[in-house]
DNA sequence: TCAGGAAGTAACTAGATGGTGCATTCAGCG
DNA sequence: CGCTGAATGCACCATCTAGTTACTTCCTGA
């Protein structure tokens, strides 16, 4: 008697029968992870319907085609990460803080979320068709160059980092020491004959990584 | 009259209407070709079976299934670029002189062989099922990592490295920051609004990382 | 309160897609 | 030089897959 009687009206937006915003929320959730699991040409339709407990229809309905969806989801992973960089306040701390959290952050945002690096690898199989449409993604893109170009340049004026280092590069670089140990995490525990996931073994690369990029930048 | 009479009892087989060798091997490159650009998933059989100007027929005959053709390719992606390591005879070259060489051959190979690439990307969306099984690949490792560990140690011993480098972290490094770069050079070169690909941006991105990789290991 | 648009459903389609059964052809051995 | 097993080709299938059609149910604003 209290389930149905609140099924509008309320406060807050909560368990309406139709809700298109929820319903697209549930897809895109599922999406990014049948995309993420089995890549944009091993995801199925129907399987991500199905998890979404939503009705394919509803996909085509709101995102066009599995392109779309994937689309979307692209684009909301790169504007995730972004976002999450830009809380980081990394203006407001000394420069070789600023730069060792950005590299604690890129290694916990890479754990954290294996879907960001496995819709990366995907979107660039594609040849990033669909990152080149979005210009969310660039705009974001631009501010966070700018961010790591500031600490680069503070601490070359504060004379902690040496001077001449192109802050593309050492994003690359940043990204990279964190994205390839765990994109290949399977791979490479076979190959190395240890397993790269267990607790302590994250936390030496980590602490590499760490060493790794200030013996880079310093003076 | 002669292209009809030479058919068999050559010195070295050629042009044979029958060759299970020939064909396997056109069947292999098509697929790696294909597996490549499309993952395990999106690549199809049919279209690897006419890129090999075989009939897909030969594909399960040889292979057995889609995903043992997929695991030999795999599994020569790794014995090729294991291999020309080996040739590079590291161990006649002075610590620095060798780990630099290996920075460069590593950057080339990936380079020159972005198949590679692709493949260990796919391998690891699978969660490394197909390397798992592969005593070769394991075997290649083993020899390829005791190498870089010796380079290390001499390094170490005649003072131009530091000591207590993991050189497992370093073998990873190294692969990392090519490996990156590369494969994900097209959402790079958007979020980065640089051509990732243009010639000097290569050579500079090499020279890069031969720095990153000395200062690491520099006493 | 009720009309109309938005949300949702299920059944369907046309074209792939991985995989096979079986007949045929060739290489090369004895 | 004929025989046998390996190599090859063709047609076929069962299933899957992205996308669609035709329809029902619910919500909302006037």
């Amino acid at each position: 008697m209290d389930a149905k009687s609140e099924k509008s009206g309320n406060v807050a937006k909560k368990k309406r029968l139709r809700d298109a915003e929820a319903t697209k929320l549930r897809i895109l959730e599922a999406a990014k992870s049948d995309f993420a699991k089995n890549g944009l040409g091993g995801a199925r339709v129907d399987v991500i319907a199905a998890k979404a407990n939503a009705n394919k229809r509803m996909i085509y309905h709101y995102f066009g085609s599995k392109d779309g969806l994937f689309q979307t989801v692209v684009e909301n992973a790169y504007l995730d990460i972004r976002t999450a960089e830009q809380k980081l306040h990394l203006d407001d701390l000394e420069p070789r803080d600023a730069l060792e959290r950005l590299v604690r952050f890129t290694w916990q945002y890479y754990l954290k979320n294996p879907e960001f690096i496995t819709l990366v690898n995907s979107e660039n199989l594609h040849r990033a068709k669909h990152v080149k449409k979005s210009e969310l993604i660039k705009t974001a893109s631009r501010k966070f160059v700018a961010m790591v170009s500031g600490i680069l340049e503070r601490g070359v004026s504060s004379g902690d980092f040496r001077a001449g280092i192109d802050p593309v590069q050492l994003n690359i670089t940043i990204a990279a020491i964190g994205y390839y140990y765990l994109t290949n995490r399977f791979t490479g525990s076979i190959i190395f004959e240890r397993d790269l996931m267990e607790k302590n073994a994250l936390n030496e690369r980590l602490e590499f990584n760490i060493d790794t990029i200030m013996r880079l930048v310093s003076a």
